[in-house]
Formats: C-alpha cells, structure tokens, sequence
DNA sequence: CTGTTAGCGCCTTCAC
DNA sequence: GTGAAGGCGCTAACAG
C-alpha cells in the first residue's frame, strides 16, 4: 500500500494524494475529503523515510540524554515522567521521538552529524554538560534545541525547567511560617542551573524575611546523598545549630533526615527538614518528607511545544526560558506546629 | 557532504564508496581502506532515510512502552536502567532506538502500520499487555519483537527476564536460613509473568525445604504500597501470624513494613520482610529493606542481542525466553540473627 | 485545481 | 573488482 496505489484507488495522481494528506491548500474539499477517507479506510501511512528524503523533514526529535554524566549511579528521578510528557506532546503534533547515541568527547561534530543523518526537526536535551565541544558544536547550529534544567545558549536554543527560585522561596517560607528562625540550607552543584537557582530563592527569602543570612548556614552538596548526611552532620555540630534545613534535593534530604537521627536528635522535632523533588521515596521514609515536587511531564509536554515554536521563529541571540510552577508537598519532616 | 562527493574525492564511483562501507566483500582492500580513511576524515555519514529507502532496512528499533497500563502513578522503576542498556548495546550495532506512540485499542493494525511506517529492524515491548488486538497482530507478523518481562507469543517473538522463579526461592531460602518457619508472602497480580513465577519460586523452595504451605500465607497484592499494607495486616491479623514474609515488589515491602510498625511489631524483630526489585528507596528506609536486585541494564542488552538473533532466524513457533540472574541484597528487614 | 516530471541520497542488480 | 543505471516512496516544482 503505497502511494501510488492510493493514487489509483481514488482515481487520482500521487501529487494529488500527497497534497489533500498534507493539507495542502490547492485541493478541492471533495477530492480531499474522498482520498483522506479512503486513506483511513485502507490504512495508508505514507514511508517515512521517503517522506523525509523528498521533503527534508523527518518530524523526528531527537532526545540526548546523558547517562554517564554526574550520574554515578541512580540519577535523574524524573527521566520517566518527562518521557511521557514528551512522546504524548511528540505524538500529538505527529512527531516521533529518538534516542540519541553519546559520542566521544574527541567527536566534536558527532551531535551535528547525527542530527543530519536523521533529517532531525530538533532536539531535546537532559542531563548532559552544555560546555562540551559536542554539545556547543550543535547549538551553535540552527537546529532548535531545547535543554531541560539547563541554560542553553545558541541562535535556535531555548531552556524548560522549573521555577526553582520561587519553589526554593517557598520552602523557606514554608518553614519560616512555622515559627523557624534559624534556617540553613544543602545545595546541589552550583555550577548547575537548579542548584544554583534553589540557593538563590533561599537567599532571597531570607532577606524578604529579614533573617540573618549566615555563611555557615549554606553546605555545598552535589545532590547525592552521601553529601546530605555529611552536610546535616556539619550543620548539626554548629555552635548555634539551625532548627530547619532546606535540602536542594531528596536524595540529600533523606540521608539528612537518617544522619540528624543517627545523632540522637528527632525530625522535625530537634530539625525540621525540606527537600526537593518528591521522589518516590519521600512519602515512603518515616517521617514523610515535606518536598517541592516539579510537574516532569509537564517538562516534557512544554519542551514539545517550545520546539515548535523555535522552528517557527527566525534564529535570536536572546536566550529563552521557560519556567514551570511546582507545589509544596507537606509531609511530617517540616512538623505541623510551631517551635 | 554525500556518496558522490566521497566518491569524486576517492576517485571511485558512488557503488564501490557503498560497497566499501558497508563491509561488502567485492571490494579491495586497498579502495577500501583509501575510502573508509576519507569518510572517516570528512566525517560523512550516510543519510538515514536514504539508506533505510534503498536497502528496505533502517538499523531502528522501536521501544513500545504503554506508561498507562497499571501505571496508575509510578510504576516501571526499572525503564531507566533498561534504556541506559538497550542504548549502549543497540549504538554498538549502529542501531537507533525510536519511542513509539500507543496506538488506541480500536486501531488493531496500529502497531503493525508504525513497523512499516519507519521500516522497524525490530522491536522492545515493556509494561504492555500483550492480549490486546493492536499488539497480538504485530506479533503475528514476522518482524522480530522482545517482550521485557512479559511471555511473547509469535513467529519472531522472544521473552527476557529476571530468574524470578529462582529469585523467589533465593528469598525464601534466606529466610529459612535465619531461622524462619512461618513464613509467608504478598504476590503481585498473577496474570502478570514475573508475579506468576515468584509464587511459583516461593512454593518450589517451601516445598523443597519440607515447610508447610498454607493458603492463607498467599496474600494477593498488585504491586502497588497500599496493597502491601493490607497484605501484612492482613497475615498479622492471623491466629498463626508469619515470622517473615515474601514480598513480590518492593513498593509493596516498604508499606508492608511500615503497616508492621504501624500495629506496634518490630521489623524484623516481629516479622522479617524480603522484597523485589531494589527501588531507591529500599536502601533509603529504615530497617532497610532486605530485596532481590534484578539487572536491568542487562535486560535491556540483552533485548537488543535477542533481537539481532531473531532477525537472523527463521520463524518458528517454539517460545523463546532468555532469564537473566538476580542478586539478594541483605539490608536489615531481613534481620541479622536467626529468630 | 490537478497531472507530469524531477529528483531527495543511497543501494543493488547488471554489465564489464 | 568496479562502473552505470535504475529504483526505493514520496514531495515539490512546473505546467496546464
């Protein structure tokens, strides 16, 4: 079943048929409305990759994720989620979606290369280091790239992530309304986009709250958990102690949570903890762990869309960014009353 | 950068740089490497959707994974690391993955339709339900399909796996070798293949080490928390309650444990808890959670040898099935001391 | 509005 | 061992 078989069927040349199915102006209602009926009704999907070699597009996006990156065992939480948004949004506008291969640091034209041999429309990345000979090569091109949870920079790039400044903001205006003063923070690496935002929001809540910001109060982390542990453990050992922590992600929190119990002291009684990202394993831990949860599938769905739109849009030195609202998932690690 | 530009630059015409890099015996040594030097140097690629027009194959494999079915919230804990697996081992063939849309019940020739559609090599189903119409006719068809976790049926068809049966045995085995009797488990829903065989394994080792089996040991669970917890209320509310308990998912054991907690019992002091799977958050509750740990980067390596063997082979009828191992990962649920 | 004519970039017979 | 020619299934100019 090909198109010219189509073609024959409706008593029509392929041209015709290629024109009513990609809804071309120049068909008349009647011959339209007959070929896309019979082209239902028998089934017809026209080859794509006929369709990308004749049109030099392939409607394919391209996900470079990569594993290897700061990923040192269980990392990325959300890949799923945003899959799902991603292949739904994809899907919806007749998009297909790809998964790249990761090439060699010493390959610096490997992404362009790839992005070519697969006629691809665009491209979405996660987890990678946007710093990278690699990754740099194909945003400088004008192939639309979207980064999720990173600043992307490059004529077609534009960026999805949440509203990390405001979540974090909330965090500590969570547990300030709670009646805590002397409040600390675990960040990630700063040299990440969202780890760099969430210490930013907590900074400026502080100073909306008129609380004293103190630089022993803010723990480099790396959003492992080891560093949680050994972040809280320092906190813990301070002179003057914080009563909250703000851990900038679950993974630290937890370990935190266990390392303030492993020294005797109670959660949220002795510290009250908040973390981000509601992973799984947050509702599962006693005590629950209070969170900012991130709609991932919404990164997903909103990275289809921003997608289209750079395809649309003439190339811009102007970075673009979108940021996504979270939610306040309040669990016992924040207690519920005052101290 | 294309074949006649390569093969101008070569000196040779557009078939022999074809035959050349594509491994064809007809060509000698010396126009061979001369060619593959140069194609290396210039970094040329062939198009993909030309390559995929001409030879009727595409070095794409198609991952069907349906995020609806039984997922009600957060399921397949494992797609991550089966991804990571299927990528490596499929870039090392010089194989593409694509992400397949789900296709609607009513469209029964939906699957089959998107094979053709992108000249699938081949294709990787996980968390779908394999009896339905749209995905019992793309496995009538002879283009070579891997269930993930699921028993296939079909000409070209192949199922990889955990060991589940001699997993369960391993857990009941440790059990007894701390010193339990009585013990019991929480099944998944047995109509799904893993679940069926942990069962199966947790009989085979009761049966083998002489111990009773009693029906109101089986509690039915489906996978998800809240049917743990009912589970173990349900088997401490017995007049002969279990000692330890045989939990078929770990979302299940975490809630299972915490449900024991909650009724004033120790874990493991009062009743042992092995799980499945080892989620993140095993190691993240505490006691941590004593579980079977399954190799999904394997599973998805696997699947994609799997696949190359199937294209290679003839269609035949007998059921193909490859079990990969499993490791007991002994935490505290467990207990260290027999009872 | 519709048909005819060329390719898109590659592989693959068929000659040589 | 290598080249020439045709075609994979579709889209996009160009006519009409």
């Amino acid at each position: 079943m090909d198109i010219d078989e189509l073609a024959r069927r409706s008593g029509v040349s392929a041209a015709t048929v290629s024109r009513a199915l990609n809804g071309r102006p120049e068909v008349s209602a009647a011959t339209r409305a007959r070929i896309v009926a019979l082209a239902a009704e028998l089934g017809y999907r026209p080859n794509a990759s006929a369709r990308t070699l004749a049109s030099r597009r392939s409607e394919l996006i391209g996900l470079l994720w990569d594993t290897d990156y700061r990923s040192g065992g269980r990392q990325h939480p959300f890949l799923q989620e945003v899959l799902i948004g991603l292949k739904a949004a994809l899907s919806d506008r007749g998009q297909g979606l790809i998964l790249l291969p990761i090439v060699p640091p010493d390959d610096e034209a490997g992404y362009v290369r790839l992005a070519r041999q697969y006629t691809l429309d665009g491209i979405v990345m996660m987890g990678v280091d946007q710093h990278t000979p690699q990754v740099r090569a194909l945003l400088a091109t004008p192939i639309p790239c979207v980064g999720l949870d990173l600043a992307l920079d490059g004529p077609r790039t534009a960026s999805v992530g949440s509203d990390n400044r405001t979540a974090a903001a909330d965090a500590v205006a969570h547990l300030h309304a709670l009646g805590h003063r002397r409040i600390a923070t675990i960040t990630g690496p700063l040299d990440l986009w969202p780890a760099a935002e969430r210490l930013a929001g907590y900074r400026a809540e502080l100073a909306r709250r008129r609380l004293r910001r103190r630089p022993e109060y803010e723990v480099a982390g790396d959003f492992f958990a080891a560093s949680g542990a050994a972040g809280m453990r320092r906190l813990l050992d301070l002179p003057s102690p914080p009563t909250a922590v703000f851990v900038a992600g679950d993974a630290m929190a937890v370990a935190a949570m266990q390392a303030a119990t492993d020294t005797g002291r109670t959660v949220p009684g002795d510290v009250a903890v908040v973390g981000f990202d509601d992973i799984d394993a947050a509702a599962m831990v006693r005590p629950g762990l209070t969170t900012i949860a991130q709609d991932y599938r919404r990164f997903g769905t909103t990275a289809a869309a921003v997608l289209a739109e750079l395809a649309a849009a003439p190339t811009t030195d102007e970075p673009r960014s979108v940021l996504l609202p979270t939610r306040l998932v309040v669990r016992e690690s924040s207690g519920s009353t005052a101290i």
